[in-house]
DNA sequence: ACCGTTCACTTGACATTTCAAGCTTGAATG
DNA sequence: CATTCAAGCTTGAAATGTCAAGTGAACGGT
């Protein structure tokens, strides 16, 4: 994947990656491909919940009312503003959020966990989280999983700064 | 995300993560997140290939022939065999990849590298790798990424057992 | 040779995500 | 005030992915 294309002309200035690099790197493309997707299986097939729609519901949980402007539950969920309105719509629709215009500042828009929807995040949570100590959080010991933790917010801060050269 | 929901009833048989735990997984699903979308848009600005596109291409050419099994290539890239299908058909429509049924067993499907498609990958691997570098494999140090490669293939053995309980 | 299966895909319909506008509200300027 | 401007969403269409069936080729008995 990130190997020489083998090839005979052109060599620009890019180090390749060793094997060992590309070991680790694949390693990590698989992990990227498939635990999203055995998080999601789990979450589908006992609880009618998509990953993302997980996460909406259990940050909304987790605020004293329940409550969250969209582009701020954008931010904790990892998602684009458009996908979470998207998101929210469907949610709305099974009864589990509820929207109003924020009062303070008409702009913003307030979603709202309603007592459905947090009758299904509390049905969801426990499943979830076995499954979750099941792949990962159980199978690194506490001093790995920090790492881990550490590791990505290291990537994740290369994301974020805009020297994406 | 996987806090326990404001509650009062029901005390099932869970662990729920503590504060670091969570703090770590948070972090994790962060990076499950925004990483394969930076090496996305990447790829698409600088050269109008996905990650997939570019998978199937880089494996494609990892092999002497340039020649894969439909089946093979979709376990190497971590996809479907109806999505291979799928990427592989608009990979086709570009005239970067071929199609062709396997003359030994009629059953197979061989997905072969064009020429036109060899350019592509070519043409687009230094910048993948750099941006590859630049995100991950120059962030972490050698040490760190061989433990990350290693905590992520804990994580697929468990997620490819089938004890998912 | 015939029948039912399994294997390796392919296909089409449907769900989701992304992308590019568009809309509405408030702020800033004159 | 009227007039931009930006922020914070929403929307609809196009791209993409998933899921369930369908197809055709080999295989395993009979």
């Amino acid at each position: 994947m990130a190997r020489q294309p083998r090839r005979g002309a052109k060599q620009p200035p890019v180090t390749w990656l060793t094997a060992p690099e590309l070991e680790s790197w694949l390693s990590v493309v698989r992990l990227l491909t498939w635990l999203p997707w055995s998080i999601d299986q789990q979450l589908r097939r006992d609880s009618k919940l998509s990953m993302v729609e997980y996460q909406v519901l259990a940050m909304l949980s987790d605020n004293p009312d329940r409550t969250m402007r969209m582009s701020a539950l954008a931010e904790v969920t990892n998602a684009s503003l458009s996908r979470l309105s998207h998101v929210v719509e469907r949610l709305e629709r099974r009864g589990f959020v509820r929207r109003t215009p924020d009062r303070t500042d008409g702009r913003f828009t307030k979603a709202i966990l309603t007592d459905v929807g947090f009758e299904a995040l509390a049905a969801a949570a426990p499943g979830h989280v076995r499954h979750l100590r099941s792949l990962v959080i159980d199978v690194l010991s506490p001093e790995q999983l920090r790492r881990l933790g550490r590791d990505a917010a290291r990537i994740m801060d290369r994301i974020d700064s805009p020297s994406t050269g």
